[in-house]
DNA sequence: TTGAGTGCTGAACAAACGTTTAGTATTGTT
DNA sequence: AACAATACTAAACGTTTGTTCAGCACTCAA
């Protein structure tokens, strides 16, 4: 009596042909140990396949790669494209909401890809660069539709904004492994995720500090 | 016609000994590539000593780690617990100019400094989770004195703020090699890390938003 | 039945790696 | 001067790595 999802999850990875099952296996590794912390027999004992398949079917290591590569960028497509990318149009309330229905909805693949996302980022590839670059232009895209409707503060300084965003955006999916050691758990979690969703749009909102005159002192 | 201090470190390095040209050539090599990244070859061919040597004096690769490791810690309290421990404690205006003047102090050492900080955090060693604990604890205390003094708004996140806190100070650390590539130049450049600082401390306290109907609705 | 194509295996290979070792040069002590 | 300890070199060693290759099992069309 296993849930669907899982159950079709399962199914699919031990009835994949070996091709299927080399990128699998693939990306979960690299996600967990990056491209170079990985060998090609690791991933073939993983897949339970012969070390010559993966370049029987991906002519290399690297090409391997890339094909996790690419399939990493339809996910992403999938995640940003499809649901985030136009949450500041919304109401404050029906934002939150929004995005927890969007957090719920990926909850599964959500862990795995954001550990492949990691190491993308901090691999320092050319591709690694590619995807930051286009991630820093959906951020940026979100801050000059708020600024065109004129939400933003003049004085706020427009050079480093997109990327304060992006640190804030990218913080937890980077610093996950510690995140996990001192609160015990990943922040990838629904409720953690969601929660942090709230704080860091409440930093943006308001800042963080007692604004006691203006409450108290006016009358 | 050097600057002194550039011709200082120079001389430093080339008349050092064998030992001590190893151990600053590891530690920058360290810091561009990662610890996997570098071989004891090419360590040994940056210090211009042989291979042995490296074993001969440090034991092993790791233990040339350890050493490296040991030697970042001396910087990092000479650096955090010095001077900037504090600024949360002063004046507003007070703190962004004891700020410039501490970067300027060290903007020397800076760059490198951030590039092995930056490899630490992302290798996740046991060693990596500890510097990262300590960070954090730095930071959770800065903000716990905030509180104590009731400067931070009740309604804020207590669980996230620290980790809010810490993606915006790491931020500029981990992704610096990307936002060479988008604003062309380093974040650690002396006026970009400044601008950084007060973009960042701005966005702590008022946020981003315009507050139009306090401003103008209320004569 | 034949033959070509595909999925797949496991042994073997060359390169790169960290480490060891035998030996030389230098320094310091008595 | 003589000895010992230290600094250092260069070749070699064993392991691990990505890759190659000859061959096996199976499918499907002719």
């Amino acid at each position: 009596m296993k849930r669907p999802t899982q159950k079709a999850k399962l199914e699919l990875v031990e009835s994949q042909s070996g091709k299927d099952r080399i990128l699998a296996c693939a990306m979960a590794l690299f996600g967990e140990r990056g491209f170079d912390g990985v060998t090609t027999r690791d991933i073939a004992a993983k897949a339970d396949v012969s070390v010559g398949l993966i370049n029987h079917h991906f002519g290399s290591k690297e090409g391997l790669r890339q094909a996790a590569d690419e399939y990493f960028i339809t996910q992403f497509e999938r995640f940003y494209e499809g649901e985030a990318g136009h949450v500041e149009d919304q109401a404050p309330g029906d934002m939150v909401r929004s995005v927890d229905q969007w957090v719920a909805s990926i909850a599964d693949e959500w862990p795995a890809f954001c550990r492949y996302f990691r190491r993308a980022l901090l691999e320092e590839t050319p591709w690694g660069a590619a995807l930051f670059k286009r991630y820093f232009d959906l951020v940026r895209g979100s801050i000059d539709r708020l600024d065109a409707q004129g939400k933003i503060r003049p004085e706020v300084d427009r050079l480093w904004l997109p990327f304060l965003f992006m640190f804030l955006e990218t913080g937890t999916l980077l610093m996950d492994p510690y995140i996990k050691q001192i609160l015990g758990r990943s922040g990838f979690e629904a409720d953690l995720w969601g929660r942090r969703y709230r704080a860091y749009g409440d930093l943006i909102a308001q800042g963080i500090f007692q604004r006691g005159p203006i409450k108290e002192g006016i009358r």
